[in-house]
RNA sequence: CGGGGUGUGGCUCAGUCCGGUAGAGCGCUGCGUUCGGGUCGCAGAGGUCCCCGGUUCGAAUCCGGGCACCCCGACCA
């Protein structure tokens, strides 16, 4: 049998390498309920550093948390008709309660603007009612065929935003200022630097005029759709009547955005930073930034006095500590189990160190031909850390930068070189389009890759392809192609 | 829903072909030892062998039926 301790390489078997990981880190768990996870503490504390950055940035736009309900009456979901014909084949529905068949069944919410606009439209008289501008984090449920542990599962965890506005124009900038507060999220906080760009029609949200989304690459080349940015326009304003008067006395229907991000940005996480040895997190969104390891031996008084010491003096300085000072497991054991968490430094503390007034730094990721520990006098080592973890933060970021710019080809005019950069190990293959959903169709069916998006202004290429990489017609927009999660 | 595979201590699996007292490694508990990269020793706990039926003196093993899960494809935050 293989070395148990060992996770299968990333080169190896990547997806294999993913769920040993999940496991073996102690992010997630297969639970008895068929396609639902458990998230375990390790797991749900990266979430909740999310949420807590996500959060913040919807307070300073000025939008106000609230929450609607799970149950959603059938009838509402069927109202809009894209809508209902995108998620009728994953909805769960109730149709029973307290013992006794329900007049009308419940779908069991896979996204909520119907309940919530059918609010809107009761507290909405006027344009001084707007714009609303709220976001509720909840649990949804999409019946999928595979799952995968936090990448798809039937339940999954989410923030919603769902907005209604006065004028068109303000609500897609609405849809724009979610979108820049996502890429700054996933670039700053997660070290993972997303395109950004439209979805196709066959791509966009049931119900959508438009949908703007971020995708992210992955270390297997593959890319993940990380958040989706839509503008509504006022289909479902119209569907459940909500209506303003204006400024003019005019009675209008008001334009409508939603956008979400999800637990599934756990496992862009993972897909991002992790290696062979497991986890490696950003430390922005670590439960513990730094891991205490004790060395002890005997008289063990002094060291876990000076353990205590130290990490209370790093919690003084802004960095979440925790100390692990288990009896029963060597500190070798300690060192592998918290690389595996992907925890980014650790300090390692014992009877030499009180004689020398140093603790030993490790650092989660080694730089090239550095030394794998560091001795450092304890002063300076909790005076540098927040230092350190900006630095290991970045370089994450311009390590996940550099891999996506280097698996990113461009001016591809062909099916037969779209499908040789695919096969070459390219991630995001840009080539011209000349918007026929036929030629969506025909990529995906000859190559497996789909239109991720068709890139916004930053990420067009310097030269506008005219060609279509079908061969036929000439292209009216640029489109980036990948093989997706 | 098609194609393939697997169900045996908590986990990974051997045993099944060829029926005869249910095993190993890891993990777990206790005691001791060790502790600067996965300590070591001793003692111990832990099983409706997926389920139902059949064959047999006797079934984890053979036969019939069912269920569950995993992998690969068609749908998807």
């Amino acid at each position: 049998m293989a070395d148990e301790k060992k996770l299968t390489s990333r080169s190896e078997d990547f997806s294999a390498w993913y769920n040993e990981l999940v496991q073996r880190a102690e992010l997630a768990d297969y639970s008895p309920t068929r396609g639902s996870m458990v998230i375990r503490p390790w797991g749900y504390g990266i979430w909740e550093l999310m949420q807590r950055a996500l959060d913040d940035m919807f307070k300073e736009t000025g939008h106000e948390n609230a929450y609607f309900p799970l149950l959603i009456p059938m009838s509402f979901i069927e109202r809009e008709k894209d809508h209902i014909e995108g998620f009728a084949p994953e909805l769960a529905v109730v149709t029973q309660g307290g013992g006794k068949e329900l007049e009308e069944p419940y779908a069991i919410r896979p996204t909520s603007e119907t309940i919530i606009y059918s609010m809107y439209a009761k507290w909405v008289q006027s344009y001084r009612d707007l714009p609303v501008l709220m976001n509720q984090w909840a649990n949804v449920m999409r019946w999928e065929m595979r799952t995968r542990l936090f990448l798809r599962t039937a339940e999954f965890l989410w923030q919603e935003g769902h907005t209604a506005h006065a004028t068109a124009d303000e609500a897609k900038e609405e849809t724009l200022l979610i979108l820049g507060i996502y890429r700054t999220f996933m670039e700053e906080w997660m070290g993972m630097p997303p395109l950004t760009g439209l979805k196709t029609e066959s791509e966009k949200f049931a119900g959508a005029v438009s949908t703007y989304t971020l995708e992210a690459l992955m270390q297997d080349n593959k890319a993940l759709q990380a958040g989706t940015s839509h503008f509504l326009g006022q289909n479902f304003a119209r569907q459940f009547d909500l209506k303003f008067q204006s400024e003019e006395g005019q009675e209008e229907y008001a334009w409508n955005t939603s956008w979400g991000v999800s637990t599934r940005l756990v496992g862009g996480l993972v897909m991002t930073h992790g290696d062979d040895d497991g986890l490696v997190l950003p430390p922005r969104l670590a439960p513990a930034q730094v891991v205490i390891v004790p060395i002890l031996r005997g008289d063990d008084g002094p060291v876990l006095e000076k353990v205590d010491e130290v990490a209370a003096r790093l919690k003084e300085a802004g960095v979440r500590v925790r100390i692990d000072a288990r009896e029963n497991l060597s500190p070798g054991a300690k060192y592998y189990e918290w690389e595996r968490k992907g925890v980014p430094y650790r300090v390692e503390i014992g009877p030499r160190d009180l004689e020398k007034g140093s603790v030993a730094l490790a650092r989660r990721l080694t730089p090239e031909g550095a030394k794998r520990k560091e001795f450092v006098p304890e002063d300076q080592a909790i005076a540098e850390m927040p230092g350190r973890l900006e630095a290991f933060q970045r370089e994450l970021g311009t390590a996940a930068l550099a891999r996506r710019d280097a698996a990113t080809v461009r001016g591809v005019e062909s099916l037969e070189e779209l499908e040789e950069a695919l096969d070459g190990g390219a991630g995001f293959v840009f080539t011209g389009w000349n918007g026929d959903p036929a030629v969506e169709t025909m990529v995906q069916e000859r190559t497996k890759a789909t239109p991720r998006l068709i890139p916004g202004d930053e990420f067009r290429s310097s030269e506008a392809p005219t060609k279509c990489v079908s061969g036929e017609g000439s292209s009216v927009a640029e489109v980036a192609w990948a093989r997706a999660y």
